[in-house]
DNA sequence: TGCAGCTAGGCGAACGTTCGCCTAGGGCGC
DNA sequence: GCGCCCTAGGCGAACGTTCGCCTAGCTGCA
């Protein structure tokens, strides 16, 4: 009799599709559907026996509630949508896992909509996470930050959180602090005595890219230098490849840099790479600092110095944030700003301070 | 008349949160809801201006369709889910974006539950996606190799496609060769001369791990030589900080090896660190043949010579089959094997064959 | 003029839930 | 022994759709 399995009509026959309803476990168990509700839901009174009948009953079939049917009647899926970059950006991953570990400890799903890497789609993303009435968006894709439909495309519906910039809207932001980035990078090599500072930029026009080169040249003014160095920037677009190429391009530009600072850590490795096929030993020749303390970055030869970013951090405290404001609470009345700290290793010329 | 922003009671007022529903857009155009879900849908028979009028009107509130309610009437959501670990591993990520591409290309959404890296949730991950009905699942979490729970869970209820084996489920599975990659690896080794190599491995038990560890024996075996070497191999966790330490583990018991298969190339990543720690010279010292093809092996110092692992192709011919699978065609008889190919670059001993 | 046939669109039911309200019956106090 | 209250559980409606069937009215042909 327990033997769901060959129990014929059961809905549970292996191999068959359909999922077992509410209703179906109401008739095993001999009561009304809106009772075993009730029971499944925790709510109104219900017999000890009747409500052990009923559990059993709904794991003899194996029931599993219907978010979506759930959803219609309460208005809110419990869900939240993540909208994502490309995955294979290392540093969105960790932030990525953080948020949703932190939305499931809040007793949240989380369900992520991943954009290409050229971010072709972000609007298509979020019709794709409003179509199934996620109860709101945690928006992770610099990319998008150049889209002029995404603003109105979230306008006023959605609780949002952002890790960027969005046109048009007035969104609760987060992140880490850019310009405080490139002020302790380049004041770095500043103080190792570097005066001929080049740099590898992220993507131009981004915000984070702004405010990393703003940094610098604040730290280069601080110094009494010109900081007019816009002319030894040479952009690249955040992979190592782009890196690689960005820096063979400064080196033929500018053969007379000392140091390098490069927007992040993986095209820090390009950077690395591209050195040492022109023959520059680093940190001897050139010095280098990158940006977000990546995991590569204490690998490689010579160990990169660099600034890191407290992406965990972020994520979990974005999702908190979204979660909040689902919940009714105002939104936070600026912008979080996460500070981030110097990272000495190797490529900076420190003598392996810190590993 | 257009402007739907300041229309009062339209649903639509910025800041308000009701999504608008298909019966406030008949409302709005005069017509009955059921004609509106003609129009919206492309069936039934309507005369060109009301087509017109109900598009606009839908237009004007704003009407965003509400899959949930109608996956309740269809029986199907139209949505894929894709169970992923931890998306930071670089190489699963190149794998979910070209998976998630092939879906939006055959008209699927996606939504992606990620498992935390130690995988402790992945019941937890099919539960969200079956609560939401997805139409079929897409595994992608080797981490979840040994979780016994999972069979039972997905049993027959959903098409699955899968990348690694499920315990107590026969599901497709979808892969690169992992024997001939074990194959090429340690039979290049052989061809330039190497007899002593030491192997640092992925996690023991996996399938993976196994199967490149078999290809490994086989072409020392196929050399003549007597392929015991299984007390020369040292287990990694496939990150860059595992493959440092079971580096150094392995230098410390065999000082005598002169290569190593490493079986990825993150790992790789900290073999090379641990060994210029060391003071071994790679290639002269010590060979190193990794395997997957990161984008960071061509770019490390010396560049990393590995075995290319085809992850977009895996990935959109997983998702093809899937669609397949949901779209009620017989599963593929057996399971389908990419073939793999060798890239030797520098830390192998070849001179710069390929970049 | 009468009727068949077609077109445009309405109508009711169903999907799997939740929620608030209703009711039957039993226990208990007086 | 009567009435009240509480408990257990039933009932109807609603959520936003789709789908099949029904019907009013027009066209066109004999």
């Amino acid at each position: 009799m327990v033997m769901a399995p060959t129990d014929p009509g059961s809905g549970r026959a292996d191999g068959g599709r359909r999922y077992a309803s509410i209703k179906d476990v109401a008739g095993r168990a001999g009561v009304s559907y809106q009772t075993v509700s009730k029971v499944l839901n925790g709510g109104g009174s219900v017999a000890p026996a009747t409500f052990e009948r009923i559990q059993r009953a709904a794991q003899e079939v194996g029931y599993v509630p219907n978010v979506l049917a759930r959803g219609l009647v309460t208005h809110g899926t419990k869900t939240l949508g993540l909208i994502a970059a490309d995955p294979s950006d290392h540093v969105l991953g960790r932030f990525v896992v953080a948020a949703q570990h932190e939305a499931r400890r809040l007793g949240w799903a989380t369900v992520v909509a991943n954009v290409d890497p050229v971010g072709s789609d972000v609007s298509g993303c979020v019709d794709v996470l409003s179509e199934r009435r996620v109860d709101g968006i945690l928006m992770a894709a610099p990319q998008a930050e150049g889209d002029t439909e995404l603003g109105a495309r979230l306008r006023g519906r959605l609780p949002v959180v952002s890790l960027h910039h969005i046109q048009g809207l007035r969104v609760p932001l987060i992140g880490s602090d850019h310009v405080q980035t490139g002020t302790l990078a380049v004041n770095h090599l500043i103080e190792h005595g570097h005066r001929v500072i080049g740099v590898v930029s992220g993507k131009s026009g981004r915000r984070v890219t702004v405010a990393r080169l703003a940094g610098g040249i604040q730290a280069l003014r601080a110094a009494g230098l010109d900081g007019s160095e816009a002319d030894r920037v040479q952009e690249g677009d955040w992979t190592i490849s782009g890196g690689y190429a960005a820096t063979l391009r400064l080196l033929e530009r500018h053969p007379d840099v000392s140091a390098l600072f490069v927007h992040n850590d993986y095209m820090a490795i390009g950077a690395l790479r591209a050195l040492h096929e022109r023959g520059r030993r680093v940190p001897g020749d050139v010095a280098v600092v990158g940006c977000d303390d990546a995991p590569p970055a204490r690998y490689t030869v010579p160990a990169l110095s660099t600034v890191r970013v407290p992406f965990e951090d972020t994520g979990r405290i974005a999702m908190t944030q979204l979660v909040a404001l689902v919940g009714g609470e105002p939104p936070p009345a600026r912008s979080t700003l996460l500070p981030v700290v110097l990272v000495p290793r190797e490529s900076c010329g420190c003598e392996n301070r810190e590993r």
